[in-house]
DNA sequence: ATCACTCACGATAACGTTTTCGGTGGCGGT
DNA sequence: ACCGCCACCGAAAACGTTATCGTGAGTGAT
């Protein structure tokens, strides 16, 4: 590997004005000079070794982000909008998949912390887990001792900058729109139950069917995977267990989809007979027949935001965005068949 | 942020001491020493600067993967093979999306140089472009003059390790069915023609459909973007040119996609009017109605397979994997009406 | 012709680790 | 009591870069 040494060597330089004229500029040098340094870079094929420019000066410019998985589509939007706003600034984005292991997100922090990032960015629902969430702060907090910044997307758990989806109004748009169409009978097919995300949208889905006098009993929810599959074993369970159900609210849009596939292999007619919502609206959900009612989250819009607030140094007191949820009404619902 | 010295300090230590304790092993340290350094680092809350680390050990840990899109189910897939593998090997995984932009993969290159990457994993098509593909062997040469690997999935330009999709058999599986189930007015609908997966599967596909005794003119050709939107724009171009198509043969899920959200919107039944065929075997493909018939590719395995290669520093003669196509029938294809 | 004074460049000290190389102490063997 | 040996630890040199600080030569003014 050529080293700047080198590079200063064939063109007869100190190491000194060769750093100049590769850093672009600063201080002047000749334009001989100069040129002679670019065609030796040119001849060896000169590469700056980034740790030693990154350990010489002290100048953190990667950003970590750690989300549950990239190939979910949820993320994938989130992490286009964190992407945008970071290359807008020059900043190299490391991403970092926890797979939703507590475990390995802390590893992760202590990772990027290790690779001297400028922000840690986490995406993606806290869980209800005490333990874990001291031990994450705790984590988090040393960061920020240093200079670190932490954002996070949709967690509560951690005091600092925060982009908050509105998961219990979603909730709440659900409800409402399932008591409008005159859904009594309803089901629903929910992630892992230590997700606060999970939680947060059944509080709002529960508080607006109170609204309309309808409760949601225990047994008419059913958690599993937080995605497809998960899905189709809930709804599977679900209609095993009450076949009068009119209505299946999937938590989620991957879940949402995994019940259609249950309900068509069961030759159930949607929404005819059952109606089904989703949560997120992914890009997928217009393009699955029927096409998807769903409770639309801007997630690109998340993550820039949430790029933004980190990559801002200002405002010492905590901000929190707080983004609104719409309900998107396609073809996957109807009113309540009788 | 703390560092080593620091800890060494709080333990009354030298750092030589300090490191040694905390890279778990190496030299023998005194049980009470061990002791006294182990509590300061939780003390201090210290995390070893990664850079400097890499500087000092120059052992090049991490690996990069250059994509068109993580957001891109095909390339998630992929993605998914490489991060399993790495993370196995305990490798970092770094991963940077080109959206199709050669000058950014340039660019790419050079910064995962810089980075000290153990190797460089090159997913997606390569170019019709004489001029960037010597630019680029000629960066990727001076990587593994110096040591690095260079893995590439489904490019032929580089003639080191690869992992390539039979694209061509692909094409050829395609032309059959399309003949099989009798069709003989088929518009295509492709990709960017600077791209080689995409001539690679058109001449599979031609080469079949001439063993039937059909052509495949120019006309029945629409190029558009290789997403769902280009899908849908081609679709309309070519039924809007000749109505009498019974057959779209998609070159890749996403368009296919497209292409049938087009013909819902003009009320075209699919297959009975036109069957629609995609490429690839997104996981998305089976949950669209009606499901897409495609020709499957083994994403997950070829980034597993490709992220072995590149960790594997054996056989100096290239190596080329090849992985076969295979055809997947649903419901979004049928016999050509008549 | 001397003197400040700028200007372009080279030494050199960081940055935070790892690692080699001596050096100290204690131990058993003659 | 002396010598070698071993086990453990600290001093110091790397790793490749940037940044500070001099230093020499060249300028203009006096």
């Amino acid at each position: 590997m050529a080293t700047l040494s080198d590079v200063a060597r064939r063109a007869g330089v100190s190491p000194a004005t060769a750093s100049r004229v590769i850093n672009g500029s600063s201080k002047p040098v000749t334009e001989e000079l100069r040129e002679r340094v670019l065609q030796a870079v040119a001849e060896l094929q000169y590469v700056p070794n980034a740790h030693a420019q990154l350990l010489a000066r002290s100048h953190r410019g990667a950003v970590g982000v750690i989300v549950h998985d990239v190939s979910d589509p949820y993320f994938s939007e989130i992490t286009r909008g964190l992407q945008r706003v970071a290359t807008d600034q020059g900043r190299l984005l490391m991403i970092c998949n926890s797979y939703r292991d507590p475990e390995r997100e802390l590893e992760y922090v202590e990772l990027l912390r290790g690779q001297q990032v400028a922000a840690i960015v986490l995406a993606g629902s806290g869980y209800h887990d005490a333990d874990f969430t001291r031990l994450l702060n705790g984590k988090l907090a040393a960061y920020e001792a240093t200079g670190g910044r932490v954002t996070v997307i949709g967690r509560h758990e951690h005091s600092g900058d925060a982009v908050m989806p509105d998961n219990r109004g979603g909730g709440g748009l659900l409800g409402r729109e399932l008591c409008r169409l005159g859904h009594e009978h309803i089901g629903v097919v929910a992630g892992p139950r230590v997700l606060t995300t999970i939680t947060d949208r059944l509080t709002g889905l529960r508080a607006a069917l109170a609204e309309h006098g309808l409760g949601l009993p225990e047994h008419r929810i059913r958690y599993a995977d937080f995605d497809r599959d998960g899905g189709a074993e809930a709804t599977a369970a679900l209609l095993d267990a009450e076949p009068g159900l009119t209505a299946i609210a999937a938590l989620n849009d991957s879940m949402a989809i995994g019940a259609l596939a249950l309900l068509r292999a069961r030759a159930v007619p949607v929404p005819q007979q059952v109606s089904v919502f989703g949560f997120d609206d992914m890009p997928m959900a217009r393009d699955v027949t029927p096409a998807l009612t769903t409770v639309r989250l801007p997630l690109v819009e998340m993550g820039a935001r949430a790029m933004a607030l980190a990559l801002d140094p200002g405002a010492a007191s905590p901000r929190v965005e707080s983004l609104a949820a719409e309900l998107i009404r396609r073809d996957s619902t109807g009113p309540a068949p009788r």
